[in-house]
DNA sequence: GGCCACTATGCAACCAGTTGCGCAGTTTAG
DNA sequence: CTAAACTGCGCAACTGGTTGCATAGTGGCC
């Protein structure tokens, strides 16, 4: 399973609560691993247990029952054997091409309207990935190790939007 | 849920045993949702209850337990209500852009080997996406609705690989 | 005649992901 | 001052997907 990897990644970048981290979680890891809060809750609770994080009440909790998590030794060692492993190719699951092949199947459904609104959504996305690539990653700067490989995953997202 | 939505698809395409069935979807739309026999033989059974498919062992059966399965009319009226509906964009799960952004959180991991692997095995998909392609859409050719769509979402399919 | 690979179906157990709900404290607008 | 919206955590029930195994007939080979 990689939620757990993900999600240990993501506190590696930066110590958080379980609800901030499933807020950051959607604006970037989000966007190629989609999990609700409930998952990530859970899972931090497991992950708890196992001795790959730590938590503690959070600073900001006041009365509340906020806590902060933390990412333990052998959590980033678990994450590093993780990483290596090799692994299939990302099985696709798009309901919207079964409609397509649906209608090729039983004539025509209707569905140009439905096709117009999530090219729509797509170029949407695009404009917002265009934007986060000349805001952080402009042509002519140097850039870090890590800043290089954010980059080329937007890369990779541009190029699937565009598609 | 889609699953059973697809093998309507597919049956309505051709009327299958769940064994065929499982091996064109591998073939066909297993490229954007993939199956197992298990859920496949599930799925089925569940929709034979529901009246959307009928079944008969197989004319080619002989001593084993084969059926043949085939779409009434409330399954295809399902698929055409279901069709219409509006869904989500597909959300990815990509484990291997979790791991760069590992890599990326937590130092060189080695990922490189990796990645030329899985580069190797999308231009092989490239290679047999475009091989489809010349076969069954060969420019110049007067192409059906049908064909046309299904040419459409192996265009698709061609951008994903090359991007 | 015996073995192996393949066709064909299915049970049972488990794990991951989703949905709906509830509780409790904090902030903000009227 | 109070209602509504937001932050923050979590339980319970359910559904979908995965894994391992079992069964049984067919066809080819040596």
């Amino acid at each position: 399973m990689s939620l757990s990897h993900a999600l240990l990644t993501s506190l590696l970048e930066k110590a958080s609560s379980g609800y901030d981290l499933a807020r950051r979680f959607d604006k970037s890891i989000g966007y190629f691993w989609h999990a609700t809060h409930q998952q990530i809750y859970r899972e931090l609770g497991r992950m708890e247990v196992a001795g790959w994080i730590e938590s503690c009440a959070a600073p900001d909790a006041g009365l509340t029952r906020k806590r902060l998590y933390r990412v333990l030794p052998p959590g980033q060692v678990e994450l590093v054997r993780w990483a290596a492993e090799p692994s299939a190719l990302m099985d696709l699951r798009d309901e919207f091409t079964v409609r397509l092949r649906a209608d090729a199947a039983v004539g025509p459904l209707g569905l140009a309207a439905e096709l117009q609104r999530r090219i729509t959504l797509h170029q949407d996305k695009l404009t917002v990935y265009r934007q986060i690539e000349q805001r952080d990653f402009a042509p002519g700067q140097t850039l870090s190790r890590e800043a290089r490989i954010h980059h080329m995953i937007l890369r990779k997202g541009i190029l699937y939007e565009e598609g």
